[in-house]
DNA sequence: TTGCGCGGAGAACGTTCGTTCTCTACTGTA
DNA sequence: TACAGTAGAGAACGAACGTTCTCCGCGCAA
């Protein structure tokens, strides 16, 4: 039998695929067992209800979605060029033929009247991103009202690309980016 | 027995409470019928199936959007000014004790992999509502790529203060609007 | 009054789903 | 070889849901 932490990095990883493709309640319990070639009895040995995996896979999509923009924001050198670096590693993601929206606004939109645990993942995912802008900003000497104006953007972006399903708002966003950072520090600096 | 057309309005009507407040998947048709007090049988011979319906609530949403969105512009006399007033607009709503989002963003991510035609029916109100204030930016004689960004501002602030359950992200984004407008036109014109 | 058609209430049906249970096969040990 | 413990496969269970069907009562024509 395989471990138990590889087990649940199957599961989670085999659910996440299939929730986010499909929806979450979309979704039943059979097609996980299948997918993740883990047995039901032991999928509820790791997790007690469905309900409890959904939360894990959302913290893993909060990993992935944090190592992903910390790659690419790798190259840039100044404060400004990472927080551009959010916008191109949006419109990179909107370009993937798998791309169905952010999974935390989807998922929200299923479950977060009805599940407070999964509302609770899901603003915390969205609080640490805005931390993570409020610290951009802060580098770049911008003020500190900068921060939830581009953390709106970004999130008005995936919205739009998902619903659209055409990756453009990645540009828009990043172009109105721009203006408001010249706005906010002073044009080209 | 009341009449056809009034019998529709109240299913859709008691449908699109329920289907925001809980989900459209966590509400199940018996629900509808009670709410609306009109009998199952009735129901479905005048929808012939729940997708069917909640299409039907998705366009009923559009039309009380824009009428709200018209009455809310109502007082300003320039184009500058009715652009801001979407965003006091959202303001109001998302002070709205029931608020939970966009229903169609909520709904979008909750079918919109499933259902083609709910998909169009979101993807339809976003496109007349990117229109709307494509006409706006026009009117302000500012260049038509304003258009998309102060779109995707007013996306955004709507997912962020629904999952957040906060109101001020409306405040932030038309800081944001004010900027752009700003930078697109001169300021203080 | 009698018969007829229509609509409402909700029972019934078939399916799906989350969760649990049963049975079987296998592993390691003496 | 005999046995105990464990895990996998999937059957089973109870609930919920979308949809259809049955039964009953009412209004109306003759």
């Amino acid at each position: 039998m395989i471990d138990e932490k590889t087990a649940r990095e199957d599961v989670v990883r085999a659910a996440d695929e299939l929730f986010y493709a499909r929806g979450v309640q979309a979704v039943g319990m059979d097609a996980v067992r299948t997918a993740a070639g883990v047995s039901l009895k032991r999928i509820y040995s790791l997790f007690a209800s469905k309900d409890e995996l959904i939360v894990a896979v959302l913290r893993h999509r909060t990993q992935v979605w944090d190592s992903g923009l910390a790659t690419a924001s790798e190259p840039a050198t100044t404060a400004r060029e990472r927080i551009l670096a959010i916008f191109d590693f949006l419109d990179a993601w909107f370009r993937e033929p798998d791309f169905r929206g952010c999974a935390f606004i989807n998922t929200h939109g299923e479950l977060g009247a009805s599940s407070t645990a999964v509302a609770d993942a899901v603003r915390e995912q969205k609080r640490t991103f805005g931390e993570y802008v409020a610290r951009l900003v802060a580098d770049a000497g911008a003020p500190a009202a900068l921060a939830p104006q581009l953390a709106i953007l970004a999130e008005g972006a995936q919205t739009t690309a998902a619903i659209a399903g055409t990756p453009e708002a990645a540009h828009h966003a990043r172009a109105a980016a721009e203006t408001l950072l010249d706005a906010a520090t002073g044009p080209r600096r």
